[in-house]
DNA sequence: GTATATTAACTAATACAATTAGTTTGTCAA
DNA sequence: TTGACAAACTAATTGTATTAGTTAATATAC
């Protein structure tokens, strides 16, 4: 049972997965996943390129996993509705995947390509569904970014434990998510692809 | 120049902090703080329990640094002017500050009363704000939480590079907290004191 | 002023993690 | 069948945190 071929990189990647996910993204060690392998670890460079390597394949894993959930849960769905679907999905996946959603949210070198790409997938698929809400492109650039940072920020911060008061976070998210949509759709209501707010702290026009 | 006193547990906290300002946190080594104090390693635990608890003192740092930046950019406004300019003294902080800031965010140890107290002198002062804008004592919390997940998200989602579009992530920010307090006050304008909005995804009164 | 206790540095040693180099052994295809 | 390749291995190096035990300088008590 020695040198024959048992592993691939995917199942390498698939098992660290794994293993962040359930004891952690910072326990995460090369030695744990030749363990749970039954490997030596020097054998793992055969699959991947170290530990910085593999964590970055996780991220990449993560956000090639919660696109498609996202899209399903948009599925026919429209505007907040759908918006509200997708926040969910997202918390879902955040929640049983938290060694995987992590790594997605390492900083990644400028020029990475394949993380580029499984990230635009998401934001174009926010785009899609705000482009419905009526907002022009600038404007649905701002929105993803708001939605984007509202749900990571509450996981974020849920992980941190920074929520000490007894009240439902998940709540929490709806409520700011309904204000949030609540201003979104007013301010189109009142000048529909024209900007009123111009909310900067230095003024454009002092 | 050998068993001379010169260092205290403070002076290590705060050349630590620095490097985990200049050169991120994930590269704070105690190897790192001791060559930049010019002594040997285990000397450092003569002031401190280790890397862990050197981080945690990080984080602690930055939270009692932070409150009273962000008190003084409260001071003299009101309502979504005050949170406006907090949110801004915030994000100024985050990017001055970025390894005592991450270290902010680290998973707390439930019972750390220390890290509780820090971060609930911020919780207060957002609370205080937001009471100014007629919202009762359960709402402040839903949007404190909100306020800060949309301003950490931001922090967070830049730092991770997640803004790829070439549109001013500031800029972003102040829209979509524009639209945030929008929905904030507009709610309470219709129906001050009362929740009108009952979001969740799985409805109370099916 | 001297004796004592404490503080804060040190050296030495251990354990563990990641990585590299070089080797061996199955497996597949020509 | 045989030769190239893939994928495991052992061995060794480096860098990390941590603990134990030692020593010298300083502060404090008398």
């Amino acid at each position: 049972m020695a040198k024959t071929r048992r592993l691939d990189r995917v199942r390498v990647i698939a098992v660290a997965a794994d293993l962040a996910d359930e004891r952690g993204l910072e326990a995460l060690t090369l030695a744990a996943v030749a363990k749970e392998l039954n490997i030596r670890i020097p054998s793992l460079y055969n699959h991947i390129d170290g530990l910085a390597a593999l964590r970055r394949e996780i991220g990449l894993l993560g956000l090639r996993d919660l696109e498609p959930q996202l899209a399903r849960a948009a599925a026919g769905r429209q505007g907040t509705e759908a918006l509200r679907a997708v926040a969910h999905a997202y918390t879902l996946y955040a929640n049983a995947h938290p060694g995987r959603y992590l790594a997605a949210q390492r900083p990644a070198s400028a020029s990475d390509p394949e993380l580029a790409l499984a990230g635009a997938a998401i934001v174009d698929l926010l785009r899609s569904i705000l482009k419905s809400l009526g907002l022009n492109a600038r404007d649905q650039i701002h929105a993803v970014r708001g939605f984007r940072a509202l749900i990571h920020g509450f996981i974020s911060l849920q992980a941190a434990g920074g929520f000490g008061l007894p009240v439902e976070v998940e709540q929490s998210l709806d409520r700011a998510l309904a204000w949030f949509f609540e201003g979104l759709v007013l301010q189109n209501r009142q000048r529909p692809r024209r900007n009123k707010y111009r909310l900067a702290i230095r003024p454009k026009r002092p």
